[in-house]
DNA sequence: CATCACATGTAAAAGGTTACATGATTCT
DNA sequence: AGAATCATGTAACCTTTTACATGTGATG
């Protein structure tokens, strides 16, 4: 249920609105995590009814700005420090690398070689962020520069990773339904 | 929709009843695409009913053995080298960071020094499982040895980056002192 | 006065988790 | 005989995604 604790952690910081926070996860969470509208103005209803939020102001257009309780301050710093918190992993480049012996070699290199680029271009966005430097006033800016530095680490071990693996796959071409060869070289 | 790919790509490599391929999910796969029995047995039936798989065996506690069928291996091989697949992609730990301003400086350290502590333990989990080699005579052999590595890159950015990350706390309390001395290798 | 940005909500469906339920076979 | 393992399934609930639906206020 971290959906819940990100709201709670962005209006800590600041009293916001759902269409002011929708606008955070569309940017800085985009890719830490994702939430739809449809989520957020439903948690936040659910976070007020459980007096984490209050409801602190009223503007223009139907416009409710939230603001954190005692409770949903303390419920947060309970979360925040809890390191043993820690949901399911899932990564779907390596499900698919784990089937990989469904084609031959050369189609796996290819995969590897253009999931290399990929990393590359993400690291690439990432410095050109890190650059402009738009990030470090605002809200979250001197703990959200230490995880734009885990994403920078992060695409350049999976580039290098994946140019590694790329050339680990031999030329020997594996049988079209894979059950019986071994694949490329043993070890 | 890749716990589908997941049976599929499973099934590919040897035909499995519900219980067998729980089995993998348990292990091989835990870290890679967590699946409970319900959702297994689930879409195995759903897979079934479309015929990408097909029983093509009873055993004894009226166990149903599944083989994969010429559409649902072209639907796999589609998946498998499509670069494009990417879900969105969640990390708690990141969630964390972004809220650490909400305690105090020693308590965020603290924190930071204990993810290190907990990447270099699964680093020294897969090290062993490496070691071990119980992974690499079983079918996902040859692929899995890559995702094992990439694993381990992953545990140690990990650790090194929680480690730099906690040293970057308390030199500056409100604004950035951007140089990083342990940046990811550049090119 | 039209368009864009602001602003909030609901409904249906898909995907995922937890708990319950049942029974057969093998091993000691 | 009792325990462990093999084996499959269902029900309730929660989370996430996609799509629909509506209206206000500011700007050119």
């Amino acid at each position: 249920m971290s959906l819940r604790h990100a709201l709670l952690g962005l209006v800590a910081y600041h009293p916001a609105s759902g269409y002011d926070l929708m606008a955070i996860f569309r940017t800085s969470l985009a890719h830490v995590w994702p939430a739809t509208q449809s989520q957020v103005y439903g948690e936040l209803a659910r976070l007020t009814d459980a007096e984490l939020l209050a409801v602190t102001a009223q503007g223009p257009r139907g416009r409710k700005e939230f603001t954190i309780t005692e409770a949903g301050r303390s419920e947060l710093v309970r979360w925040v420090t809890d390191a043993s918190v820690n949901g399911p992993h899932r990564n779907e480049l390596l499900l698919h690398v784990f089937f990989l012996g469904v084609v031959d070699a050369g189609e796996a290199r290819q995969y590897l070689a253009r999931q290399a680029e990929l990393a590359t271009d993400r690291l690439e966005l990432l410095r050109r962020l890190e650059s402009s430097r738009s990030w470090d006033n605002e809200a979250l800016g001197s703990y959200g520069r230490l995880a734009l530095e885990h994403g920078l680490r992060l695409a350049a071990m999976e580039r290098d990773w994946a140019e590694w693996a790329a050339s680990q796959i031999g030329s020997a071409p594996t049988s079209s339904n894979g059950s019986s060869t071994t694949g490329p070289s043993g070890r």
